[in-house]
DNA sequence: AATAGAGGCAACCGCGGACAG
DNA sequence: ACTGTCCGCGGTTGCCTCTAT
């Protein structure tokens, strides 16, 4: 219906972004906070659309994220809430602190559906994939029926599987029937039960970090280095050359205070 | 050393939900 | 109840780097 669009398109770049563009977005929002998207390209003085903006900062800029590959711990736990959540990124992600959903989505696409597959393991329905031929088959006489019928569209074409809140098919379901049905699921299961409160899962293992000189680092999950030192080892450029040596003591404690 | 192909990742696009007026 | 706006999400694209030839 006419929606306009999210910025005006004339005279916003695209594309990679530069370390200055970088350092006014970071400079702004450490002393802004994060509020309203739309405005930040104007008042940092980027020619960026607010979308940009946010994705920039929250997949590549936060301090609080972990930079480097996921390590064995974190990818059993996005194999095992993939199983039960399907494409849901953000979820996971939730669960997994320091990573983002874009990191999550482009780690499993380029190396877990791989492995799984190495395996011998479906990767979208988490089943062998002998028997996914077979559940295939079924889905796609599914689908088939389901647009011969929109009408029926509201249910979920794995409503009677056992696989019900797990098929990334129903992850758009949003009807009545099937949020009743994922409460259920979720109440039986502790780790989905634990997906829908807002409190991260605590991971009994400690984080690593590939430190550009001394190897791995690790690192708690629970505990914010305040001197946020990771920033200047993991980051493909320093605080230092944006010169917010005030990064330290200011810039975390209040990002953490608006989340 | 040069080149083609593959892999990996950052960024963009478009849609849908939430919310305010 | 309706409309417009904003934000967040998931899918996709395109560029850069790595590897094999």
């Amino acid at each position: 219906m006419g929606r306009q669009p999210c910025c005006d398109k004339l005279g916003v770049k695209k594309g990679p972004w530069t370390a200055e563009e970088d350092k006014k977005l970071i400079n702004f929002i450490l002393t802004n906070g994060q509020c309203c998207w739309r405005a930040v390209p104007k008042l940092a003085g980027l020619r960026r659309c607010g979308k940009s903006c946010r994705l920039r900062w929250t997949n590549y800029l936060r301090p609080d994220l972990k930079r480097g590959l996921l390590n064995q711990a974190e990818e059993q736990l996005v194999i095992d809430l993939h199983a039960r959540l399907g494409n849901r990124w953000s979820k996971i992600a939730s669960k997994l602190p320091g990573r983002t959903d874009n990191e999550i989505k482009n780690h499993w696409n380029t190396h877990i559906k791989k492995k799984l597959i190495k395996m011998g393991i479906d990767p979208v329905t988490h089943e062998p994939l002998n028997n996914v031929e077979k559940s295939q088959q079924n889905y796609q006489s599914v689908q088939t029926e389901e647009k011969h019928s929109q009408s029926e569209a509201a249910d979920a074409p794995f409503a009677s599987s056992k696989e019900t809140a797990c098929s990334p098919a129903d992850q758009n379901s949003s009807s009545d029937e099937a949020s009743a049905r994922d409460n259920n699921l979720y109440e039986k299961d502790p780790l989905i039960s634990c997906l829908f409160r807002d409190d991260p899962l605590q991971l009994d293992f400690p984080w690593e970090f590939p430190s550009s000189e001394e190897g791995l680092t690790t690192f708690s999950a629970s505990s914010w280095d305040p001197s946020c030192q990771w920033l200047l080892d993991c980051q493909d450029f320093g605080v230092h050359d944006f010169g917010f040596e005030c990064f330290n003591d200011f810039g975390v404690g209040a990002n953490r205070e608006r989340e």
